[in-house]
DNA sequence: AAGGTAGTCAACCGCTGTACG
DNA sequence: TCGTACAGCGGTTGACTACCT
């Protein structure tokens, strides 16, 4: 027996939203709060809509501190960087960027920041002469992020294991790494996260690949944004992206949780 | 000017995780 | 413990626009 419906779909106004239903919904969600529940939300504001439908539209859209486009350099950085070590987690990854949301990142990422990578691997891996004995539908079965789209797969494609081990780089197959994070143990609660992110030696934590100085700091840095001028100022832009200042109170509740569950893991906490 | 193609982005779909009775 | 309802997530679609031929 499947689930029933969140609402009746034949009765439902669907496709884009006027003006005047961005008003309705603005002016109820402003007036009375979302409620905790947004599918009995529409028939309170009096929409003709689905309450998942009014949910994306307020997250996404109308939302008061929303900001549309206008990407920074520092944005397409913790994009790229996240990206490349955790995968395709948009919900993750737009909470690092204030203002952002998860659909407008992931449109950001796959309209522009893509192409901008996968050029930046096309010059830095030119395609041998002969056909590559291991092509891209090597890849890992199970990663949605990178079967469903063959832009990602071809990014992926362009860095075989071998390569990263090569140029010192970190992984780019982001099931994999999705898989570390998930696992990833928690550090110790003693040390504040500045500090443990240098310190950790664990490779399986994907965190000390982007914030560990020296020169595995952004490995893929030069490649994609032409190299990166204060490599000390980036590190600290991502580590204060990854690390608030309760950090240590954070993995202290962590580590508390002895029983806590894999995926109680380091991006969950962090969510 | 018209038709075709590529790019963009809002919105939808279907699934998973979680809270709760 | 199980079933249900809901929120949230990531992938995909389709309408619209810009650009090219």
């Amino acid at each position: 027996m499947g689930r029933a419906p969140c609402c009746d779909k034949a009765s439902v106004k669907r496709g884009p939203w006027s003006p005047e239903e961005d008003e309705q919904l603005r002016s109820y969600v402003q007036r009375h709060g979302i409620g905790g529940n947004w599918i009995a939300l529409p028939q309170k504001a009096g929409l003709n809509r689905c309450g998942k439908s009014c949910r994306l539209r307020w997250l996404n859209y109308l939302r008061p501190d929303i900001k549309h486009g206008g990407y920074t350099e520092q944005e397409d950085r913790i994009i790229w960087s996240l990206y490349t070590s955790i995968g395709s987690r948009w919900s993750i990854i737009a909470s690092k960027l204030p203002g952002r949301t998860d659909n407008d990142v992931k449109n950001y990422w796959n309209t522009k920041l893509k192409k901008k990578a996968m050029a930046a691997a096309a010059a830095a891996f030119p395609a041998p002469a002969t056909p590559s004995p291991q092509p891209a539908a090597a890849l890992s079965p199970t990663s949605s992020s990178v079967t469903s789209s063959s832009g990602d797969a071809r990014f992926a494609a362009a860095y075989t294991p071998q390569q990263h081990q090569q140029q010192g780089m970190m992984h780019l197959d982001a099931p994999q790494r999705r898989q570390q994070t998930e696992l990833a143990p928690v550090p110790p609660a003693t040390v504040d996260g500045g500090a443990w992110a240098a310190a950790a030696l664990d490779d399986d934590v994907f965190l000390p690949d982007l914030v560990a100085g020296g020169e595995q700091l952004f490995p893929y840095a030069d490649l994609f944004f032409g190299g990166v001028q204060d490599r000390a100022t980036a590190a600290m832009e991502l580590s204060a992206c990854y690390f608030p200042n309760n950090m240590a109170e954070m993995w202290g509740a962590a580590a508390a949780a002895s029983d806590a569950k894999p995926q109680q893991g380091l991006c969950n906490t962090l969510t």
